[in-house]
DNA sequence: TTTAACGATGTAATGTTGTAACGTGTATCG
DNA sequence: CGATACACGTTACAACATTACATCGTTAAA
């Protein structure tokens, strides 16, 4: 389980592509099938984390998570259970982890592969994407260039949002 | 201090341009250079530490650093001391921080503005960059046309370096 | 020349993020 | 029944980062 296709295979599929953006209930079935389809269980506590995750407008540290799951449930979840269970969603493409904020944030569009591009605000903390395949390819291009294989790219981008300009 | 110029300015500076990619004691004088021409002091302590972590193939952490700056000077250097100077190295340019590994690398070209591209192997650890004007500033470009000001891209690259392939 | 201000560094404590090792419960399958 | 596999719990610890305050030396003003 959870072996993330090669790259040439994933540059493939990622080709062209309408999105639903899903969100609430629709986001969790998605969520769900997608776990599920990965040949993975759709568990109380992954159902809760992932519920918790989502409602989320900024990325969660897995402390937060852990402090909120443990509300929901009244018990105490450790950190360390919710760093599994979030390993598992950024493999399976449930949720991404923003590197630049030690931090994870729900996939707003899972069971679809993408290389996303998260612009994160310096003073709200809120994230947004977008999507890019061009620009993305152009990264993983870049560094297939440079003899780099099985590839991963981080873009993200720092700054002031619309909001907060 | 310290107050790099606005996004626009930064954009302009680095339209197209030559490098000098510097090592050793020629990277050291650079180094300096470019933190005197910032308008800070090139101290022992700041020197020191530039000097460690520009011996370093991979990203250091503060903590790598802190424990070699401190048997060169045989006495304690508080990891504290070390982040203060390596977020003054990152703010005039001597060295970047490298988001995805919690850890900083010494910029081999200071005093050339930039929006560096990094690949970081997961094997070996090691770090390069690439340099691709057209590709960071479109990742500028679309960060700003959803809003965002004042960016800051982030573009990091995961994979298996050649020498691991 | 004292005194005030400032910048750089030291010291201590604490907060945040991430992992490792191992134990428990439960379902499945021979 | 016993063996296996997986999810999750528990504890401890390691790695990364910040805050508050103290000290020291240099410079600038009184």
């Amino acid at each position: 389980m959870i072996d993330p296709p090669h790259a040439s295979a994933y540059i493939t599929r990622m080709a062209s592509h309408h999105h639903h953006e899903h969100a609430g209930a629709s986001l969790a079935h998605a969520a769900e099938a997608a776990l599920v389809e990965a040949g993975e269980q759709w568990t109380d506590m992954r159902s809760d984390i992932f519920a918790v995750l989502a409602t989320f407008e900024k990325p969660a540290s897995a402390y937060d998570i852990a402090d909120l799951v443990s509300q929901k449930r009244g018990k105490r979840v450790a950190p360390n259970s919710v760093y599994r269970i979030l390993d598992l969603f950024v493999a399976t493409n449930l949720a991404r982890r923003v590197e630049s904020a030690n931090a994870y944030i729900a996939n707003s569009h899972p069971g679809c592969l993408h290389d996303c591009i998260f612009l994160i605000c310096d003073s709200c903390g809120t994230a947004t994407h977008i999507d890019d395949d061009a620009l993305t390819m152009s990264v993983r291009a870049a560094a297939e260039h440079a003899g780099f294989a099985q590839v991963r790219p981080v873009i993200e981008v720092r700054g002031k949002c619309a909001d907060c300009g």
